[in-house]
DNA sequence: TTTATTTCGGATAAAAATGTCTTAAATAAG
DNA sequence: CTTATTTAAGACATTTTTATCCGAAATAAA
């Protein structure tokens, strides 16, 4: 559905939420641990992330990541987009370029359901709302 | 969503429901051309397909691949089950392992409704509907 | 029976996704 | 200013997915 590398960053982003601020900032080696990602990787998708605003960085001593509160109100489809594109909420499910209204594949109707509710779902779900549903004692680690 | 590969497989079934029948076999190259997939790749789908009773092949001139009545009625779930396994599915959202009703992430139930709407469309969905779903003159490629 | 045609099976290759390492740049604190 | 700590960036490595190739087995027709 969406890549691993899009879970891990919507982990982070989520964790972030839940644990940093401005004045606080978390380190990768923290984030990945509690979201059990590999640490290199992970530091390469919040790179990511803060080149496209989702997150932000801080070098130095007490560096590190945190969201501001505009950023807690990011979409995950502005998270997946970053990581992954748009092209699985837009393209065709059997992989047909040409695949459209006016000339529909055989699975065009049901599929594009299933797509726009896909849509509909990461775009109404705000990294906020995540780590609303975080309750109290819950992990993000994959185990 | 799903693999490239389950994309292939789906393309092909649809078009031996639309063309082949146990008197009309169809060979990898013709299929391959038809929905514009590579020839040897697309061979072996067809023979993993085959081998899970999915689609029937027949070895030898005049020989190729087919759809007996009862093929037509299997899912595109079957399908992607055989190339894919059903993995996407029934598994975490954001790949956590020991997400649950009891336990779950903080996406689990929306995430669950997109899921679940899934399994239902490729359940719901036969090869035989999407071949007459199929109007004259609409093609398999991806061009 | 021979030949041509086709799928089957296994080995191999290429491309894409995932993951690691190393050095540079920034910055806070002593 | 120096040192320690942190992110940034690029090169490199591994794994998975996608794709190719070749010889063997089956089979229909001449």
């Amino acid at each position: 559905m969406i890549s691993k590398s899009s879970q891990y960053a919507i982990r982070a982003v989520v964790y972030l939420a839940a644990h940093s601020s401005s004045s606080r900032r978390l380190n990768v080696r923290q984030i990945a641990a509690e979201i059990d990602a590999p640490e290199a990787f992970t530091a390469k998708l919040l790179q990511l992330l803060n080149k496209n605003r989702i997150v932000t960085s801080l070098k130095g001593p007490y560096g590190g990541f945190f969201l501001s509160d505009q950023q807690l109100d990011k979409s995950l489809l502005e998270v997946v987009e970053v990581i992954d594109g748009l092209d699985v909420f837009y393209s065709c499910g059997l992989g047909l370029l040409q695949c459209s209204e006016l000339n529909p594949c055989p699975m065009h109707h049901t599929y594009k359901a299933l797509r726009t509710q896909m849509l509909e779902t990461f775009q109404n779900t705000s990294i906020r709302l995540l780590a609303g549903n975080l309750h109290s004692g819950a992990i993000l680690k994959a185990i």
